[in-house]
RNA sequence: GGCGCUAUCGUCUAGGGGUUAGGACAGAUGGUUCUCAGCCAUCAGACCGGGGUUCGAAUCCCCGUAGCGCUACCA
């Protein structure tokens, strides 16, 4: 997937651990990562960080190439998978002990866990005690000897580790808080921040863009580039995202994933133009934006440094904006997963169908109130047959309630109403609406009483488009039809109590 | 506890020594209308606190406070 033409700009990676689902805050770090490398003309690399063999899954790699694909994320190299390079990893923390950068700790793991607790319940910080860097070349094999196993640890240099970050600017650690961090387990397998290191010097990466949560791992990550010889690639350090309790957004607030937010009704679009307003903006007022504008505008340097609530209703917004956006063929496109897993769709309503220009009508009508895609298949229900549900509150407020005068007088007028629209020729808004209102005129009543039972009868609920839109999308035939049933059902007590 | 980060309307943000502190979402009111949505008009709503520096601080500095993050042989 290597793309030369794009070597000399930066490499950025999205480095997801494959241990559940693409999160939304995962998704904007990836979202970042590829507006940079977009705007600069550089590599956007996928990698994968499987060390954690336990944690990680296949269908977990599967569901964050299937975000990142549906939030329009390309990536230009891999997806690497970490796992694949132990050896080079082992080989490297091999390479430090041998330097003395490094060194074998053959402390019990329980007891370090024991000694941290106890300090923890105390309400200090414990931080190894390089009890094993203390050790003589003659003890270390006395050790070994007795087959104890050993993790190796690297030796944390004196001074102050300190970087300019893109967001946040000048960042700065003393290397006395740092624990002398584990590079190899007792079972001789790479931990995070050794893999992570030896990956991006392997993948070349130049810019590292990643969560605010990371910021601590820095300064390890830093003084492992120049043990290891290298120059340490440039570090941004992007913004949670918040739950409305201001703590980071997780499961307990709601929907969290990108494939969650897709199956309830967002738009791609929507979403990505969202996340990228979460922690920026353009500085220009600007909110709905294309791919384009977003790239285009895109710096990172203007990233704000504080962790922003995630806000569904603006998401739910912005997805209005785009759905209105949409031409009706594009719109069916796009709800047509929806309805069809309602069941709503048939092959008459499918491109080339017999009623696929109506139903495209219908979609076009219903497009001005609609905020999420969900809302596409209950609403179109009450076209597409007979088995809509009448809401009750509807009922109560334009069917039965007594200042319209009571079930059996509305049932009158709306058997009026079909027998007049049954008559009518030309059958269309302009002349629907004529008759009706000629129709409240002739019994000396508003027209209002007429028009919300219609609706009620025609839809099952008191909100929606016009009337008149309604009647004449669902057909004279079946409009009539429809009117007359609900009549009955009035004329029979039903609705009532 | 330690270390780090952060602090402008409820939320997302603009601004960054002199502004009536601007916009968007959400909210409220009125108008349009057959309802809702929309649209139009309008309203309400913020610089965490205290010290400095300065003629002048939301803006720069310091100190608090609060929130969040990290504190693993997880990533």
């Amino acid at each position: 997937m290597t793309n030369p033409t794009r070597s000399g700009g930066p490499r950025v990676r999205f480095a997801p651990s494959p241990t559940g689902f693409l999160h939304v805050g995962g998704g904007r770090t990836a979202l970042f990562n590829w507006l940079y490398a977009r705007a600069r003309k550089g590599t956007f690399i996928l990698r994968i960080e499987d060390t954690d063999l336990q944690r990680s899954n296949e269908a977990s790699v599967r569901t964050i190439l299937e975000g990142l694909t549906w939030l329009g994320l390309d990536w230009d190299e891999g997806p690497f998978f970490q796992s694949r390079g132990v050896e080079e990893h082992r080989a490297l923390a091999r390479r430090l002990e041998a330097e003395g950068k490094a060194y074998p700790c053959f402390c019990a793991i329980e007891e370090i866990e024991a000694r941290r607790r106890a300090a923890e319940a105390q309400g200090g910080a414990w931080r190894y005690d390089r009890t094993c860097l203390r050790l003589t070349a003659a003890e270390r094999e006395e050790r070994r000897g007795r087959g104890l196993t050993s993790a190796l640890r690297f030796r944390v240099p004196e001074g102050v580790t300190a970087w300019d970050d893109r967001v946040h600017g000048p960042t700065s650690f003393d290397n006395g808080v740092i624990e002398d961090l584990v590079l190899l387990r007792s079972d001789g397998s790479p931990t995070y921040n050794l893999s992570c290191v030896a990956d991006d010097v392997a993948m070349k990466v130049t810019d590292v863009i990643r969560g605010d949560d990371h910021i601590s791992n820095t300064p390890k990550q830093i003084l492992l580039y120049r043990a290891l010889g290298h120059e340490p690639p440039s570090f941004a350090h992007l913004p949670l995202i918040l739950g409305s309790d201001k703590k980071r957004l997780s499961k307990r607030h709601g929907a969290v994933s990108v494939t969650e937010y897709r199956d309830t009704g967002i738009l791609p679009a929507a979403m990505r133009n969202f996340l990228a307003l979460l922690g920026w903006s353009p500085g220009d007022g600007r909110e709905v934006m294309t791919r384009e504008e977003l790239v285009a505008a895109f710096d990172i340097a203007a990233v704000n440094r504080k962790g922003a609530v995630f806000d569904e209703q603006k998401l739910e917004w912005l997805n209005s904006e785009y759905i209105q956006k949409l031409p009706g063929e594009a719109l069916y496109d796009v709800a047509q997963p929806y309805l069809e897993s309602a069941g709503l769709l048939g092959p008459e309503l499918a491109a080339g169908g017999a009623r696929r220009d109506w139903f495209l009508r219908v979609l076009e009508t219903l497009k001005a109130r609609s905020r999420r895609l969900t809302d596409f298949p209950r609403d179109a229900k009450p076209f597409l047959g007979e088995d809509y549900p009448i809401d009750p509150q509807a009922a109560a407020k334009y069917l039965t309630a007594e200042k319209s005068g009571g079930a059996k007088q509305v049932a009158a007028r709306l058997r009026a109403l079909a027998a007049a629209v049954a008559a009518l020729r030309p059958f269309d808004e302009a002349a629907s609406e004529a008759a009706l209102r000629e129709l409240a005129t002739s019994k000396k009543e508003a027209a209002a009483l007429y028009i919300h039972p219609m609706r009620v009868a025609l839809l099952g609920t008191a909100v929606g488009p016009s009337a008149f839109a309604v009647l004449v999308l669902i057909g004279q035939k079946r409009a009539v039809e429809r009117l007359n049933r609900i009549a009955g059902r009035l004329e029979a007590g039903e609705f009532t109590g």
